[in-house]
DNA sequence: CGGAGAAGTGGAAGCGCTTCCAGTTTGGTG
DNA sequence: CACCAAACTGGAAGCGCTTCCACTTCTCCG
């Protein structure tokens, strides 16, 4: 048994009332130039009377535009999508839709079924164009979405290539004034623990501090790889201490693992910040009630949407905006205050 | 300039390079019977050969089935959604469509123009069913919802009416385990903050809490709206505070109020929980990392977001599956401690 | 071996809309 | 008043797939 769709006007019963050609009637929804007032206000006044909405099915077949668009977010750990990061992306994404009359399909590819899914969409002109989050390094979906002849932006870089569209917060940069943060307030044994090895964002953050440590001759005492969780960050941090005992700044590729590791210090008796001070990255909404407040990198998430779905409507209108970085600042709380603190 | 779309084999000429009839390959893909096991095999080839990948418009407009459902999300709040809540929602939703062929599509209805497109959708038949969710107490969406054949699940009770598909928190009997847990650890002087009163959460909430301390025979001290913001509730918490300087315990109807109450409280030098005893709603993230951590009540999000999949699914699939309520329970943190602590 | 019912087969008619194209009007101009 | 461009107009051909229906071909049994 079938939900039984009632049946909608259709633009020929629209047009037989108002007593004009299909085509006028057309014409008049797409208000397309070539139709009489009199024959225009006819069919307005039929639309208005028989409720007439366009079937966007039919108007995508026979236009070959969707008018929808699809953000994937491809991914192994099922609880990624949950981090707020998403939540803020969409809200970017969405507003800078809402202008357009795109929708928005939603896919998590994070399961085999989901990427497959992801793949058929990917070929079969389901949609216009594709925005793809959070790719892990070695992941053949950038491949795939290379081979589609749909507008593809990315969202961060994957580990290899550069794809034509991307936009993506300055990692990089960031994690640079992280160790600039460091160094300016009087830290110089600093560890790190980074997210999984082969995502760029990691690299990238990776690079970023440690650049930004050579530059003022400071060394990186150690690294330890978390996956961005809050329990591999605890994890990397018993690692950390294990092999450096006596660290005096953490910067952590993530404010998740940064919470992880604060609760490490904590049963380990460091304080922070007075014996080590802590940067995270992100900013996530729970950096700020942590104890201490957490210092972090702050990146613009929701421009991040944003300018994503502004990229990706301009590459389908076939412009060729190039990628796009967004800037990223620090946030200064508590866990690595401005000042030196007495040691 | 547009880009160009390149053309994708059709049906038509898989069936042309198998040697069968377009309505012979058109069996194979969705593998129906009637089709000799040659000629399905002939298909097979010829779909591979060509990477042939039917289009979904076309068989939308053919089966009348689009293949797509809706989570709309109408808020007045821009903020709203960016709650973590909304993300572990979409999870939930995701999960359960997973098995099935539909795609989802999310409409963030907090602009007039997102109400517009939302309506459109509605009666445009551009998805076989709709999620909805936080309606506010007099959102005409309900209405229109009603209105439309397409099957509607509601994600939470609107303030008036039962509507014929929804699944919910059990926001009252939350509240209720709040107030038990008050008086339980011997509270005798509780007051509340709500969120806004025409907010069927709220009222539940409320009500709840209300329930459970009246049937102890406790009575509730004060009651102040907040907007379910950080600010909004640290505000509450100072008008509650000018009318009844000396609460022992406090109940929010979110965790983000819950935060704000807990900095309005600090300032005015009240301990938490030694003076006062403070419990949330929602079990965000946050609320582990508050200072102290905060005591709340969880609702499962994620199976809401499922199970309200689960029911649309099935709504459109021409079953009538009843509404749902989905368990809550108190998650005891340092804020509100079980045992009563010394006052 | 004849006949009934099941299985296989493909032509053709849609699903609801856009758009090319060829023809018809209309409005200026000199 | 003749003439041309610009503005209308609607018939018809799709867009790519499903599905009804009228047949034809097997199978199996009595």
């Amino acid at each position: 048994m079938e939900s039984s769709p009632k049946r909608m006007p259709t633009l020929d019963e629209v047009a037989q009332r108002a007593g004009v050609s299909r085509t006028a009637a057309s014409r008049v929804i797409n208000n397309a130039p070539h139709v009489s007032r009199a024959k225009r206000e006819a069919v307005e006044r039929a639309v208005r009377e028989l409720g007439f909405v366009p079937n966007p099915t039919a108007q995508a077949l026979a236009t070959r535009r969707v008018g929808a668009v699809v953000l994937a977010v491809s991914s192994d750990e099922p609880g990624l999508f949950a981090d707020p990061f998403f939540a803020e992306v969409i809200v970017g994404v969405s507003a800078a839709l809402e202008p357009t009359d795109l929708e928005l399909v939603l896919l998590l590819a994070n399961t085999p079924r989901g990427r497959d899914r992801l793949e058929r969409l990917l070929r079969s002109r389901r949609a216009d164009g594709v925005m793809l989050m959070a790719l892990r390094g070695d992941d053949p979906l950038g491949r795939l979405a290379e081979q589609t002849d749909l507008p593809v932006v990315f969202g961060g870089l994957p580990l290899t290539g550069e794809p034509r569209w991307y936009v993506d917060a300055d990692n990089r940069g960031g994690a640079r004034l992280a160790a600039e943060h460091f160094v300016r307030t009087g830290r110089r044994r600093p560890v790190m623990i980074t997210g999984q090895l082969d995502t760029q964002v990691s690299a990238a953050r990776e690079r970023g501090f440690t650049e930004g440590l050579a530059l003022a001759g400071v060394p990186l005492l150690g690294v330890e790889a978390g996956d961005f969780t809050e329990d591999g960050g605890a994890a990397a941090m018993e690692r950390l201490l294990a092999a450096h005992p006596a660290p005096d700044a953490l910067f952590t590729a993530s404010d998740a693992m940064a919470i992880g590791a604060l609760r490490t210090l904590r049963t380990h008796g460091l304080r922070v910040p007075e014996d080590v001070a802590v940067i995270g990255f992100n900013d996530l909404a729970s950096a700020r009630h942590t104890a201490p407040p957490l210092t972090t990198v702050h990146q613009p998430v929701r421009s991040l949407g944003r300018e994503m779905a502004r990229m990706l409507v301009g590459a389908i209108e076939g412009n060729d905006p190039g990628p796009l970085i967004l800037p990223t600042r620090l946030t200064v709380r508590e866990s690595a205050p401005d000042l030196p603190t007495a040691d």
